[in-house]
DNA sequence: TGATAATCAATTGGTCTTTGTGATTTTTCC
DNA sequence: GGAAAAATCACAAAGACCAATTGATTATCA
């Protein structure tokens, strides 16, 4: 690795512990401070302030951590690049990814890909879209997924692939024969849906307001924290619930669960990639050709 | 300097020679070779190619070369950013600019911004658009200052200042009482022009041609290679010429010529900068911002 | 055309500088 | 007072640079 004081300082703001620091760099603290030293004496200004017992970064620090790591992208993506020239295709690619998708979209997707590209080391944070647009931005990593498609101007999104939520109920369900039902008997099903705020129970919300239903319209039993505890629940029970068809394409197959059709709703959104824009981040786009010919079946 | 060795590849890269290189660098020539070869030990591959007595770069060179480039960038603007910091403005500024630019515009902005600024050293390079876009692209120059606005999709263009050409002769001419000549009487006018192909040549034969006049309707009596001359030659004839206005400043204020008004005739042209967009360019912008509100009367 | 000079990168061996360590000190926080 | 964390110091290992030289190629000129 290049610049290895500028890795030293990157750790040290990052961890804001010189000790720390040291620990994940292999070195020891003598030798951290000291390269946080000659930067100092290099740029001819302090990059952390030392209250006593805690360090934080200075202005001067906080642009240096800035630049960092964009220099940091570029050694990345060049040697991203150098290793495609030979034929080997490695490099680092650190995602961010809201539950559904790294849930249950990501596996087999990231399976595949590693499968073929095993130099390449991808990391996966599980994440909200405010999380992982905080983290891109801290250059914390290198491309997001996410459900919803919220418009930051500092981000550039791309669009991945379209989501369905569907109803859903146990194979043997009273309703599952008749395969579809009419809106107007949604009210009667008792129902699971996520928590309020989820990503997944906003769509549904949106979507029956164009139907002009409202949530109090229907007959809400449970309000669950994720998707596999509803899935779980309505194995044993007669109720059903709105999930993504991703959440539950192998319980289709095993004929485990089953999907009832609503006449006259369609509840879509599209999951969409998101990065900072401007950098080349030649192995994100790298990953996101590759998940664009991937096939979910 | 961090990355020496980034920096060694780039001076031979650039010069593709390893002893000029060296004598660049202040190093000797085999320090030079180590550091190559240190690098393509490092890569695993092979950054030039050594035939016989010549070397040039292998594709994976070229792709280093590129990050290289970028990565100095991304230095220049942070060492910028943090002498701003420290209210010493320091750096480097490489400008472009065409040949009237160059000559009549930029002295008196670049005096004014160096005794502002003395950190940031400034070199200046003339060179047609053409190929100043051409180093905007190697890297060579960092900002350029063209005169007409060709539309390079590569590039970002921003408005400089209005230029105006106008029609001067010298200030006892015959004309010169009547301040303002009509475009009937153009024709009749010994005039000097600029050589095919000049820039200013082209926006007077636009600007002509709107008013319905072809070049061979004036009375041309002489073509020559650059501004300087058609001002000699103008002070002791009775021809007159068209010019910038930029260039003849300092001669309309000494009152040794003089601008003589053609009635519906309006020949100006904007000044562009141009820079590469995608990086910070942090200087480039300083400049630009600097340029912007110098008064140039 | 063939001998000779000039050019250029690689190699070698030795010196000096840089970087990192281990032990220790200093400061601060609880 | 003791734990925690950064600074300091002396020393060892590693790395960078140089001078001199070699080997190979290209240019020059009789």
């Amino acid at each position: 690795m290049f610049d290895f004081r500028l890795k030293v300082f990157y750790t040290v703001a990052k961890r804001l512990n010189f000790t720390k620091a040291a620990e994940e760099l292999y070195i020891t603290q003598p030798a951290v401070s000291k390269h946080i030293q000659e930067l100092e004496t290099y740029f001819k200004i302090k990059l952390f302030n030392r209250n006593g017992n805690k360090i934080n970064l200075t202005p001067a620090g906080e642009i240096l951590l800035q630049y960092t790591g964009q220099i940091f992208n570029l050694y990345n993506s060049l040697e991203f690049e150098l290793s495609t020239l030979k034929h080997e295709h490695s490099g680092n690619l650190r995602i961010g990814a809201s539950t559904t998708i790294a849930q249950y979209v990501l596996p087999p997707l990231l399976a595949s890909f590693h499968k073929k590209f095993d130099n390449i080391k991808v990391s996966l944070a599980i994440n909200n879209t405010e999380q992982i647009e905080q983290a891109l931005q801290n250059n914390d990593i290198d491309l997001g997924l996410i459900e919803g498609q919220s418009k930051n101007a500092l981000f550039k999104y791309t669009e991945f692939i379209k989501d369905e939520i569907v109803l859903v109920a146990v194979a043997n369900h009273a309703l599952a024969k008749k395969q579809s039902i009419s809106l107007k008997e949604l009210p009667e099903i008792p129902l699971l849906l996520r928590e309020p705020g989820s990503g997944t129970l906003e769509v549904i919300v949106h979507a029956l307001k164009t139907a002009d239903i409202k949530l109090s319209d229907l007959r809400m039993d449970m309000q669950l924290g994720s998707t596999e505890s509803i899935k779980s629940y309505i194995m044993n029970s007669n109720c059903m619930a709105f999930v993504s068809i991703y959440s539950v394409l192998k319980e289709l197959k095993n004929n485990e669960l089953t999907v009832v059709d609503v006449r006259g709703l369609n509840i879509e959104r599209k999951f969409h990639f998101i990065q900072p824009h401007g950098d080349a981040e030649t192995l994100s786009g790298f990953f996101m050709e590759f998940a664009r010919h991937y096939n979910f079946r």
